[in-house]
DNA sequence: TTAGGGTTAG
């Protein structure tokens, strides 16, 4: 449709009646008032007011020889009219100020009476009522398409995206070229509300319709795509637009690799390390902020200092984020002293540590028990404005747990909700840890219940939490119902839940089952673990098959796994007490060759071996 | 105008 065509095809939404003499008489009357007008607030007289209607109104604004100054007072005055006859300014009044202030250029007035139109309930209207008056006001098309594009971005500041797509798709049949700004504006706000569905489809939108398409679109929606867990839908867009000669940069190719990490896919973050490389894109702060995390997660804390050395020596200036990180590591493997010397180098280099760094050192302080330092902490950390957030008190009373202090943990979550802080799911979980942690296994399957009563709802971690507790209790029927539970709800097993429930069998000698699920976990995808290893060559020890015991021992090299220290003590302490004390010994010194320091129950079992007769 | 940082389970 040709824009002419488009224009005369547009229904007539105003003036509803043909003006009568009466009208215009009365709007002249008016109008002759406003030129003259020198008084503030405007006074008008009553007798003009009393008989106002919508059609004089908009011959009032209308009126080219009544300013732009004087409309806004004349409107300003509607708008609180002290009359009891009151007449407020319709759609109408209002689409017609707006382009009279668009006519003058006074564009971001114009914008603030269209931001009334959208956002007042008692000017609800369709689109496409708005759409004709301005058409209707403004026949010059390239005016009436500036005014388009000014709805568009005012309707994305008040969150009505329908009315968004119902624009643009008006600007496009019409021919209207759509600005990648006004675009971007929609793709933002669409962000900030969390709607992330919404971009792909209108990005598709703008690349059918021509829109300019640059960096920062692709990127955001690139960003939006992996957000929602459609990574691959991602990556072939950049791959799209890439053939299409837009540029990633530094931003795209690390909300990519970001993705391809929270995926754990090595792979993925290698090619797009490999096209930054190619492409000649340097890692920036945020890229070093991402490989380091990517390597201490596997606490390969010595490539992450290397990369943090790296990212100096090439005059790359961290920031409190990559900060923030390299402490947040050091003091989860429990490196606090070395965590505090790089905060003392961030205020040394002026950077300003935030909420984020502060967890992260209360966290540190709490894993290695300083709670009087934790104290400190949080007062340094008031005194700098900065408020208790619920990640802190999770963090304080996972601290308080950890070290069998409930009555505090208590304490911490009373004080947390007098905050306005309720208790969520990470509260209730940890606390329920720290319980089952001193054997009240029955007080924390209470609170983990009553957690569900009080609507929070329950994750992995609480359906793994619960499953673990009715293994202990013996209750399997309860556990295995508890999985099926979870199931339904979305909520998948992970490898976590099914040792709980191979744990569970083995403690009990219920080798069969524990097997069983061993398979089960393993049809659905799940790979077992050092913890499933363990488990079972317990089991199988205190079954009495040692031989068993020891051929799932020897198969874990073949699965890559390592056995860690409980994995030997209990291989050892089975050895020993069927006196092959010999093999134990052996095992004593392949376990020393490892890198691993023996604990005293590995010592107990080996003098045990050697006196089986006290055993 | 697009990216990266803090809390829970075996």
């Amino acid at each position: 449709m040709s824009t002419s065509n488009f224009f005369n095809t547009v229904k007539r939404v105003f003036p509803i009646n043909p003006s009568s003499k009466s009208d215009e008489r009365l709007a002249k009357l008016i109008a002759k008032t406003l030129i003259n007008s020198t008084s503030k607030p405007l006074q008008i007289d009553p007798s003009l007011t009393s008989n106002l209607n919508p059609n004089i109104i908009h011959l009032v604004l209308s009126n080219p020889n009544v300013k732009i100054p004087s409309c806004l007072h004349f409107f300003r005055f509607l708008k609180s009219n002290p009359y009891p006859f009151s007449q407020k300014p319709n759609l109408q009044a209002h689409i017609t100020l707006v382009c009279r202030l668009f006519q003058a250029r006074k564009f971001a007035e114009a914008k603030i009476i269209l931001n009334q139109v959208v956002s007042n309930e008692n000017l609800v209207c369709p689109t496409s009522d708005i759409v004709s008056m301005m058409i209707e006001s403004y026949e010059e098309p390239k005016i009436v398409h500036k005014l388009f594009d000014m709805l568009f971005r005012v309707y994305a500041d008040n969150k009505r995206f329908e009315e968004c797509l119902e624009i643009f798709e008006y600007m496009k049949s019409n021919g209207f070229e759509i600005d990648d700004r006004s675009c971007m504006v929609y793709l933002l706000a669409v962000k900030r509300c969390d709607q992330l569905d919404l971009l792909y489809d209108f990005f598709r939108r703008m690349v059918d319709s021509g829109v300019k398409i640059t960096v920062y679109s692709m990127t955001l929606v690139i960003d939006g795509l992996c957000k929602i867990g459609e990574v691959g839908k991602a990556r072939n867009l950049l791959d799209e637009m890439v053939d299409r000669g837009i540029e990633p940069n530094d931003y795209t190719y690390n909300t990519l690799i970001d993705a391809y990490m929270k995926k754990l896919d090595s792979g993925g973050v290698k090619e797009m390390l490999n096209a930054m490389e190619k492409n000649g894109i340097p890692y920036n702060v945020a890229t070093y902020t991402l490989l380091i995390n990517w390597n201490s997660r596997s606490e390969e804390m010595e490539e992450a200092e290397r990369l943090f050395e790296e990212m100096n020596q090439r005059g790359i200036l961290g920031d409190v984020h990559v900060y923030t990180t390299m402490i947040s590591w050091n003091c989860k493997l429990g490196n606090t002293k070395k965590a505090f010397r790089l905060f003392d180098e961030m205020a040394e280099r002026g950077l300003v540590p935030n909420c984020h760094t502060y967890a992260a050192l209360v966290n540190g302080l709490c894993k290695a028990g300083h709670m009087e330092g934790v104290e400190v902490l949080l007062h340094e950390m008031q005194t700098k404005g900065y408020n208790l957030n619920r990640v802190i008190f999770n963090t304080l009373i996972d601290g308080y747990c950890k070290r069998g202090m409930i009555d505090e943990a208590w304490r911490c979550q009373s004080i947390m909700e007098q905050k306005g802080f309720e208790a969520d799911v990470f509260a209730y979980s940890t606390i329920a840890h720290g319980l089952c942690k001193l054997n009240r296994h029955e007080e924390a399957k209470r609170l983990l219940l009553s957690m569900v009563d009080r609507g929070v709802a329950p994750n992995i971690v609480v359906f793994t939490t619960l499953i673990d507790i009715y293994c202990k209790q013996g209750d399997f029927v309860e556990a295995k119902r508890t999985i099926r539970e979870m199931e339904s709800k979305g909520e998948k097993p992970n490898v976590v839940t099914y040792n709980a429930l191979i744990d569970g069998y083995c403690k009990k000698s219920m080798m069969k089952e524990a097997h069983k699920t061993m398979r089960e976990m393993e049809v659905k995808g799940l790979v077992a673990d050092v913890y499933t290893y363990t488990s079972l060559v317990h089991g199988e020890c205190i079954s009495g098959n040692i031989d068993e015991a020891a051929r799932l021992f020897s198969e874990m090299p073949d699965k890559r796994l390592v056995p860690n220290i409980i994995t030997y003590s209990v291989m050892i302490s089975g050895l020993s007490k069927v006196g092959r004390s010999d093999e134990a010994f052996k095992l004593y010194d392949q376990m020393k060759e490892a890198g691993l320091t023996p604990d005293d129950k590995v010592y107990a079992a080996l003098v045990g071996s050697l006196h089986p007769a006290t055993t």
